[in-house]
RNA sequence: GCCCGAGUGGCGGAAUGGCAGACGCGGCGGUCUCAAAAACCGCUGACCGCAAGGUCGUGCGAGUUCGACUCUCGCCUCGGGCACCA
């Protein structure tokens, strides 16, 4: 080969070709090689509402590095993608411009496929998965099936959240700051019967599990367990009083974290949905009770949770008895009391909760004392107080948790607060007399899946005039979505006889077919286990797939999904986990949240801000592989990045600058022979330049390993940097081209991953190879070659460095010291030399 | 209120307890050019100094250490999650 002149860096030419090898020569079909260790590599599939923007740029790019890199480090690679493709814009799209929510969804999908194919992304296409096709979500019907089977399937009536805009109920997960997660409308309560998934039986274990994953960001973790949010407390019972104030067969259950403070409750409170609260009212009270109920209905849940919201309660004319000390508490009703978080029933402690403190101030309530700090003054006068005789104190605010029981019976002079003795004490001597007993409660409520849209996979189910509600049978899967409803005139599947007309499983009567659908959410949660076995029409996938591939060993998404997507796949995974298709219970081991692309004033970019930047922007003038290196270069792959078209124009620069500079090194291509390099027959800048590829190829290398893409990228810069000051500083005749020849190479294959395009070219023809750059293994760099001969040390007193010296590697540690203080005989004068500390190849430090 | 994360030049950001500011952007100066762009070369934390050199410097304050951006404790600010969850 010889070369006169060294071609312009041509992008597009270039990335249209390869697009077309890559795709004739299937190079990122899935190998399916057992003899190689296996890597499962993730990218969140993306919702087709358009063309993909630059979140979903940065995304794929960081995954793509990721899975061209283990291909070349020698792993058999799964890198799969799809579409979730149900959902709600495609059905406002088709209602707009009277079509088909499939039409749109579509023509979104070909859009985006056709971006992911100019990007260079290495997806295995035989691969796709698109939630809308039946075929797959046939198999979500059919695990439908299966939880119901298993009692994991449950209908019930209760209060919830409904969207107005969005026509349909909301799943507590999809109710974000008060407002709807999509259309961010303010939902409304409606007592509504919907369909629900047990994930509450799962909470204890989907809580542990957090611990195990040691691959996932803290702050996820945390998030996910705030939400679960696991209070562990006693349930107490308390019974009603009749009118001599005796204790009757009636009785209350609460739940408390603070039983300790159980001698401290001055009143009782019920929640104004009570189940049972009309019959109990006292007639002379009621117009009050009625009065606070309406207040607490016609608030909006969003109201009702605001934590300044001043309290309403009304008295009911009835007393439960405290079960410790025989106390008659008053029965209140409280719009601050939930109706679906423990029993929605409280004891009112007033000193020991701000928000009973608060309600007792109000309504004129006593507020006795009993855990009290010792440093408290209050506590030397009441410490060996057993009986009330403090009834009432002039705080502003409830007492500390911490303390020590005062005026509590027999448990005086314990420690109170969060899982003290006093709890345990309290609990052990209610559950001896049958009147309490330790309770964990959570946060976390199950998962309303039922929709009311036609737009998702339908519920798998038939309502019977007289079997009641009956599974369809699996035989019958999958139930398809008519094609032919007009959404554009406001027909929904509840109006579509084609639809739901049919007959019952059990009896052959007429039955009317459920027509409510699934959760888009559910879509999401087990579309990564058919990417392993997709074609699969026998199963959702086959064990041994899912054994070959699963878990995921990477998966890159958004932050946005840290709760609800990663929340409910944990959940599915653990289900089927339970039907033994899965052996392992954590569907994905490392979790990267990338960050946000903002523009550039920092802003999210939105269309409605009219300051989106589109791939196709930056793809146009530079080329896909600049769009994947700024956006994998210019922050670390977690944080956010405000878009800067300079760095863009930067990253461009390199890349022209490492075309030319490979083909100059590379002068007439890899030699016949191959290259062999003695690292101990290389000298001055031959050697230098042999210790910047191998110290450099490792750094870079690592950087790929933990994901530090912006680092590799510094790493590989530097190399080329080196390169060039080679060029430059050595004359022609003297360099040495097999060392130039390997570094062209070794360049080459680091820059790859991230620049697919340019990489696979400068391999074909700077170096004229004929086989593709990902079918060479990840060159290896070596820690002896890394090494140079000299080194310079900083030499310090005190820890100040004072002085450079430059030694050679292998100098004895004595000379070494001796050399360095001799740099700084003059600082250190007649001062005593009282200690030095040596760091071998870095440093020396004096102390005197 | 509870919990998690983060604070480093003009900017994005580097630094297994060991020379703070790698790499890039921007800026300044130069080479090339009639000129400009592109490309290439050099300089670029602040302050003092003609210079050699010196002093300061990783949000603030302590501590551990021969040595702290890094570890510990106490604050401040910003970002995020949960929140009338008893």
């Amino acid at each position: 080969m010889i070369r006169t002149q060294i071609p312009d860096y041509d992008a597009h030419a270039i990335e249209e070709k390869w697009q077309r090898v890559w795709e004739e020569t299937e190079l990122f079909k899935t190998e399916e090689d057992p003899s190689k260790p296996k890597r499962y590599v993730l990218e969140m599939f993306p919702y087709p509402s358009g063309d993909l923007h630059m979140g979903h740029a940065r995304n794929y790019a960081m995954g793509d590095a990721m899975a061209r890199q283990a291909r070349m480090a020698g792993y058999d690679v799964l890198h799969p993608m799809g579409f979730d493709a149900f959902g709600l814009p495609a059905e406002n799209a088709a209602i707009k411009h009277h079509t088909q929510p499939g039409t749109w969804t579509e023509k979104n999908m070909a859009t985006s496929l056709a971006t992911m194919r100019r990007m260079g992304f290495s997806y295995d296409f035989d691969r796709l998965v698109r939630t809308c096709d039946p075929s797959y979500y046939r198999w979500e019907q059919w695990l439908f099936l299966k939880m119901w089977e298993r009692g994991l399937v449950y209908r019930k009536t209760s209060p919830v959240n409904w969207c107005p805009s969005c026509q349909t109920v909301l799943a507590n997960e999809q109710v974000v700051d008060g407002a709807c997660w999509r259309c961010g409308s303010v939902p409304e309560r409606r007592e509504l019967e919907q369909w629900y998934l047990k994930i509450t039986d799962y909470a204890e274990e989907l809580l542990n599990g957090l611990d195990e994953l040691t691959g996932w960001p803290e702050r996820v973790k945390q998030m996910q367990r705030n939400w679960i949010g696991r209070s562990e407390g006693a349930n107490i019972t308390f019974a009603l009083a009749n009118e001599e104030g005796d204790p009757t067969e009636r009785t209350f259950t609460v739940f408390t974290t603070r039983p300790d403070t159980l001698f401290g409750a001055t009143f009782f409170l019920l929640s104004p949905e009570f189940a049972g609260l009309g019959e109990l009212v006292d007639d002379t009270h009621r117009k009050e009770v009625d009065e606070v109920c309406e207040i607490a209905a016609s608030a909006s849940s969003f109201e009702r949770q605001a934590t300044e919201r001043e309290k309403h309660g009304a008295f009911t004319g009835r007393y439960v008895v405290n079960p410790v000390n025989g106390r008659l508490l008053p029965v209140w009703v409280a719009d601050y009391v939930l109706t679906d978080y423990g029993t929605g029933a409280v004891m009112g402690v007033p000193s020991g909760d701000e928000r009973d403190f608060q309600f007792a101030r109000k309504y004129g309530l006593p507020i006795p004392p009993v855990v009290v700090e010792e440093d408290d003054p209050l506590y030397a006068e009441l410490k060996d107080e057993t009986e009330l005789v403090v009834e009432d104190v002039d705080w502003d605010h409830a007492m500390a948790a911490e303390g020590r029981l005062v005026q509590s019976g027999p448990f005086t002079g314990m420690k109170g607060g969060h899982g003290s003795e006093a709890v345990s004490a309290i609990i052990s001597w209610l559950g001896e007399r049958g009147l309490g007993e330790a309770k964990v409660e959570w946060r976390l409520r199950d998962w309303l899946i039922s929709r009311q849209r036609y737009w998702g996979t339908p519920i798998p189910a038939v309502h019977c005039p007289h079997c009641g509600i009956v599974p369809v049978p699996e035989e019958e899967l999958p139930i398809v979505l008519p094609a032919s409803l007009d959404l554009a005139a406001g027909e929904t599947l509840a109006e579509c006889p084609e639809f739901y007309e049919t007959t019952c499983p059990v009896c052959g009567g007429p039955a009317r077919r459920e027509t409510d659908t699934m959760d888009t959410f559910c879509d999401s949660s087990w579309y990564y286990l058919r990417y392993c076995d997709p074609h699969n029409d026998e199963a959702p996938f086959a064990p041994e797939a899912a054994a070959r591939w699963m878990p995921v060993d990477n998966y890159i998404g958004g932050i946005e999904h840290a709760i609800l997507h990663l929340l409910y796949s944990r959940f599915w995974t653990r289900v089927l986990r339970d039907f033994g298709m899965l052996d392992f219970s954590e569907p994905f081991t490392n979790l990267l949240c990338q960050g946000m692309v903002k523009d550039e004033e920092g802003r999210v970019m939105s269309k409605s801000l009219g300051n989106v930047v589109p791939p196709a922007s930056v793809i146009k003038p530079y080329g896909a592989d600049t769009m994947r290196m700024a956006v994998l270069f210019v922050a670390p792959p977690v944080k956010d990045f405000d878009w800067d078209p300079k760095a863009v124009a930067g990253c461009n620069r390199f890349i022209k600058r490492a075309w030319r500079l490979v083909f100059e090194l590379a002068g007439e291509g890899w030699p016949e022979g191959g290259v062999e390099i003695d690292p101990t027959s290389l000298t001055g800048a031959d050697a230098d330049l042999n210790h910047e590829l191998h110290s450099l190829g490792l750094r870079s290398t690592r950087d790929y390993e933990r994901a530090q893409y912006n680092t590799a990228i510094s790493a590989i810069m530097e190399l080329a940097n080196a390169a060039t000051s080679y060029l430059s500083n050595v004359p022609e005749e003297a360099r040495n081209s097999a060392l130039m020849a390997l570094v062209a190479r070794d360049l080459v294959a680091l820059l790859a991953p991230i620049c697919p395009f340019v990489a696979e070219e400068l391999y074909h023809e700077a170096l004229g190879f004929e086989t593709s750059v990902y079918d060479e293994p990840w060159p290896s760099f070596d820690e002896a070659q890394a090494a140079t001969s000299e080194v310079e040390i900083a030499v310090q007193i005190k820890g100040k460095v004072r002085a450079r010296i430059t030694i050679p590697m292998d100098i004895p540690k004595d000379e070494l010291e001796e050399k360095a203080i001799a740099a700084v005989a003059d600082r250190i004068g007649s001062a005593t030399i009282r200690k030095v500390v040596t760091v071998p190849g870095r440093l020396v430090n004096i102390v005197c």
